[in-house]
RNA sequence: GGGCGCAUAGCUCAGCGGUAGAGCUCUCGGCUUACAACCGAGCGGUCACAGGUUCGAACCCUGUUGCGCCCACCA
């Protein structure tokens, strides 16, 4: 099956695609779906999401193989984050250079896309043994041809940057290679065989499971306590499946257990069939849960099978694959479920037989793709012997190869690796990997590789079973790379960089995945990080399901708030480890930030802002410039550190808080005065205004693809901030002073507005006020301070009647006939107790020997200067205050 | 049954040894020529409970209670 290399964004339902927007024209209002589609085409076809493994190879390589989602599925949440995340990590990285890879595909999901067809199927009252082997199979290519993948368009409108043309998927040819040469190479080495054993069964998919494809659920049952045997060899077992008594071949004590010691090697009679059974003495039994005594049925219970084993009992089979009671006499063509009752009514029947029945909660197997109660059953399956692999598996992790993150998830990985059983790696069912073992008339047994031809001639068979879907996901990180081949990408790109996927599938995917890549690749693990993220829930922490109604469609939110704002939200939410609640507002909230970057570029451009290759010498530049540009040093550093840590929360917070907080709120009010001003201030601010937009929308651009996009080249004129650098931080532009000078200004300005709050003052009414600098240097700042406070210059005759002391500065406004000054006093008197309170605290503090004696220096100068800002806090209290008319 | 984790503002979560933070919500005031998908101001928490360690605990230790998740062959 050979994919398209690129299937049309329209394929799922995009909006049209509109022209580029013009510099100046950019509407007030940002609007997605006029961009989104039009981008991805872009990237597409510009060739940057595509990989070349001989391109440059002094620059490092990143590569991520995507975990493939199932054939059958859609685009849901969890892929939405999960997608965000890989993205964001591609994305930087191509940034900042690196050879990058992104690879995309899908998995076959061998029961799920089985079952899917087989219910089409059903509609036509047809079952797959109606069309046979051949014909089904076909069927299911077919469906895959038509509604499979439905994903992958999906995936164009979050904006993945995979690499098309590398698309894969775990059925493909090039897969199938990989699948057999393991299979040949683990069968050589003696890793996988085939035995006859106790394995999870479902007696609807009418094939066997392996361990993680059931699931538990606490199911409400009875608990039967029976008398087997009778007079002097009377013992009464505990079963909540009364109908497997029909195969029991013996009952079990604990050896030490003196009440049954006497009868140890006799037999009893099993009532019902009259057969006479052993009792037999095994370590396995807890002689204190129930009676002590445990009913053994070797052929339909797991732990049965084990001491049936060990005791060389008989194994008796009394259900059929279908769960179907097959032995003959009065329960036979009973449905499991019938027969218990029907052997609990008939053992009544025959008096005292039945001592007790009680209610009883236990946990009970579910086949995990029909929900089904699995029947162990034993049967001839192949098994792969997982200790050495699991042991290989384990030991990466601990020897720190491969990191796991957050480092508490490692726990649950060893967990699982160091408590693996056999893999059962068959599956009845015709969707998959065939077994690639032919049977030979005498009894043979080959195992072919994908080089060589299968047996020919009368008697030979191929193995008619199919392989575990998980056999082939183990293969992806290097069967998406060409292995067995050794192929420029495989040298390239393997180990792959990091694997990012949810803690669900840590013990599904992951422990296989580096099972798998440690065997086939001579010890080198297919990742180096396992960047593990939690599950995407509703607003009040519920998890998605249908039936509470909670889901929500990413497909829903990108048509009303974009890729970027659905990405945003997602990766805000996604401290590490931790589940991610998404609610409607969360989205809508991500929206706003879209638009609020998007008007701020537009007021940019209005303005005339641009980016040139050098920046405005350190002296022409005004207190806010060097505020600004040393506060964006800053954020990228921290924006580097927040995406080596895999903290997207942290970093979408940072820069979130920049770009409203500091950028819009302050920097662009602060620059409205020299913008409208005399040059060289002017062109300085149009500068710094362009520097600062531009690096802070690169910095965006792995968490919101499109709008930064679109702003940073009507900014740059350049062609894709996809490949433009990603920022680097220069310290020599970190500048306290003007940090704390506009930290001044920003507390003076929100004392001066809320005075006029509180006193009822309109944010739009004019206070003539003079302005006290002293010697600050915030006098440079009178205009925009002005400005922002809704100031006039004092006129003639002007006459104070509050005055407001800010960090040495003191404005002092004319509000007769205005003021409430009860109201102020009230409120002022409340601050300054809560200043006084602070400066005793921290005095008491200082005052301390212990405290003096014990606390680290730079605690203790933190306290004084606590105690220094209180004082400062309480003068300035005082001082309106004092100001205030009586 | 075993293991892991969580309890912090109305909601969802940061903070994990130095005097409580964010987003959303809420209250009040504003269409101030980038943005009303906006702007400004504000209210709101004995950090589950009880002990302990420490000069100092939301943060470390012990126990209690209440949740959640994973694993599981006590019939």
């Amino acid at each position: 099956m050979s994919q398209p290399p690129y299937i049309p964004v329209d394929l799922v339902d995009s909006p049209p695609v509109t022209e580029s927007i013009e510099r100046a024209e950019l509407p007030p209002q940002y609007t997605p779906a006029d961009v989104e589609g039009r981008l991805y085409e872009r990237w597409i076809s510009s060739g940057f999401f595509t990989a070349d493994p001989n391109r440059n190879p002094a620059r490092p390589a990143f590569s991520i193989v995507i975990p493939p989602p199932n054939v059958t599925g859609s685009l849901h949440m969890g892929h939405a984050l999960d997608h965000s995340i890989q993205d964001a990590l591609v994305r930087r990285r191509r940034m900042q250079g690196a050879e990058t890879l992104w690879l995309p595909g899908m998995d076959h999901a061998g029961i799920a896309t089985q079952n899917v067809v087989e219910r089409e199927l059903a509609r036509d009252n047809l079952s797959r043994h109606d069309l046979g082997r051949t014909a089904f199979v076909e069927r299911v290519w077919q469906w895959k041809a038509e509604s499979g993948g439905r994903i992958l368009g999906q995936m164009r409108r979050l904006g993945d940057s995979v690499d098309w043309s590398r698309e894969a998927f775990t059925m493909d040819d090039q897969r199938a290679r990989a699948v057999r040469t393991i299979f040949k190479r683990l069968y050589d080495d003696g890793l996988i065989y085939r035995a006859e054993r106790i394995i999870n069964w479902c007696p609807r998919c009418l094939t066997a499971l392996s361990d993680i494809e059931v699931e538990h659920a606490d199911l409400e049952g009875e608990l039967v306590s029976i008398r087997y045997g009778s007079g002097d060899t009377a013992i009464v077992v505990a079963t909540t499946r009364a109908e497997t008594m029909l195969g029991d071949t013996a009952v079990a004590v604990h050896p030490g257990d003196d009440r049954y010691r006497h009868l140890v090697g006799r037999e009893v009679e099993l009532p019902l069939t009259g057969r006479g059974i052993p009792v037999v003495a095994d370590e396995h039994v807890d002689p204190s849960f129930g009676t002590g005594a445990v009913k053994v049925t070797p052929a339909h219970d797991p732990n049965d099978f084990e001491i049936g084993r060990r005791h060389g009992l008989p194994s008796l089979t009394v259900m059929d694959e279908r769960g179907v009671i097959s032995v003959h006499g009065p329960f036979e063509g009973l449905d499991r479920f019938e027969a218990r009752p029907a052997v609990v009514a008939a053992l009544r029947e025959q008096g005292r037989i039945v001592k007790e029945v009680r209610p009883y909660l236990h946990a009970v197997g579910h086949c995990q793709r029909c929900a089904t109660a699995v029947e162990p059953r034993v049967s001839l399956q192949w098994f792969v012997r997982v200790a050495p692999l699991a042991k290989a598996a384990g030991d990466a992790v601990r020897d720190g190869r491969v990191r796991v993150h957050p480092p508490e998830m490692a726990a649950r990985y060893f967990a699982w690796v160091d408590n693996m059983h056999d893999w059962c790696i068959s599956r009845q069912l015709w969707w998959g990997h065939r077994i690639p073992v032919w049977y030979g008339p005498a009894g043979e047994t080959v195992c072919v590789g994908p080089d060589e031809s299968p047996p020919e001639g009368p008697g030979w068979t191929q193995d008619t079973d199919v392989l575990d879907t998980w056999f082939s996901s183990a293969l992806w990180p290097f069967s998406t790379l060409g292995w067995p081949g050794d192929t420029p990408d495989l040298r390239r790109f393997y180990p792959t960089s990091v694997l990012v996927t949810g803690y669900d599938i840590l013990f599904f995917w992951v422990a296989r995945m580096m099972m798998f890549g440690l065997y086939a690749m001579d010890g080198v693990p297919p990742f180096e990080v396992i960047a593990l993220h939690g599950m995407v829930r509703d607003q009040h922490g519920k998890k998605m399901s249908k039936s509470f109604g909670n889901v929500v469609d990413p497909l829903d939110w990108i048509d009303r708030y974009g890729a970027d704002a659905t990405r945003f939200t997602l990766l805000r939410g996604a401290n590490p480890g931790g589940d991610v609640p998404v609610a409607e507002e969360w989205a809508q909230g991500s929206r706003n930030f879209c638009n609020k970057l998007w008007n701020a570029a537009r007021f940019a451009l209005m303005n005339g802002a641009h980016v040139r290759g050098d920046r405005p010498a350190a002296a022409e530049l005004g207190t806010a410039d060097a505020w600004i540009l040393s506060r964006l040093q800053r954020v990228v550093a921290e924006v580097d550190e927040y995406f080596a840590d895999f903290d997207f929360a942290k970093a979408c917070e940072t820069l979130y808080h920049f770009a409203w907080d500091e950028f819009c709120d302050w920097y662009v009010e602060l620059a409205k005065v020299p913008l409208a001003g005399p040059e060289p201030a002017a062109e300085v601010t149009r500068r710094v205004l362009g520097e600062v937009l531009d690096a802070l929308l690169r910095l965006l651009h792995p968490l919101t693809p499109f709008v930064t996009e679109e702003l940073w080249t009507a900014l740059t004129g350049a062609e894709s901030v996809v490949v433009a650098d990603w920022p680097v931080a220069d310290q020599t532009l970190v500048n306290d002073q003007a940090e704390a000078d506009i930290g001044s200004v920003r507390r003076l300005v929100t004392e001066v507005r809320r005075f006029r709050a509180d006193q009822g003052l309109k944010p739009g009414q004019r206070v003539p006020a003079a302005l006290d600098f002293g010697g600050s240097p915030l006098a440079g700042h009178e205009e925009a301070i002005r400005a922002l406070l809704r100031l006039t210059a004092p006129a003639a005759g002007f006459t104070a009647t509050a005055s407001l002391p800010v960090d040495g500065v003191t404005v002092e406004l004319d509000t007769a006939g205005v003021i409430d000054v009860g109201a102020e006093r009230k409120r002022l008197e409340k601050d300054l107790t809560a200043a006084r309170k602070d400066a005793d605290q921290s005095a008491r503090k200082l005052d301390n020997p212990d405290f003096m004696a014990k606390a680290p220096e730079a605690v203790v100068a933190k306290t004084r200067e606590r105690l220094a800002q209180a004082r400062s806090e309480i003068a300035r209290i005082e001082g309106q205050l004092a100001a205030l008319p009586s």
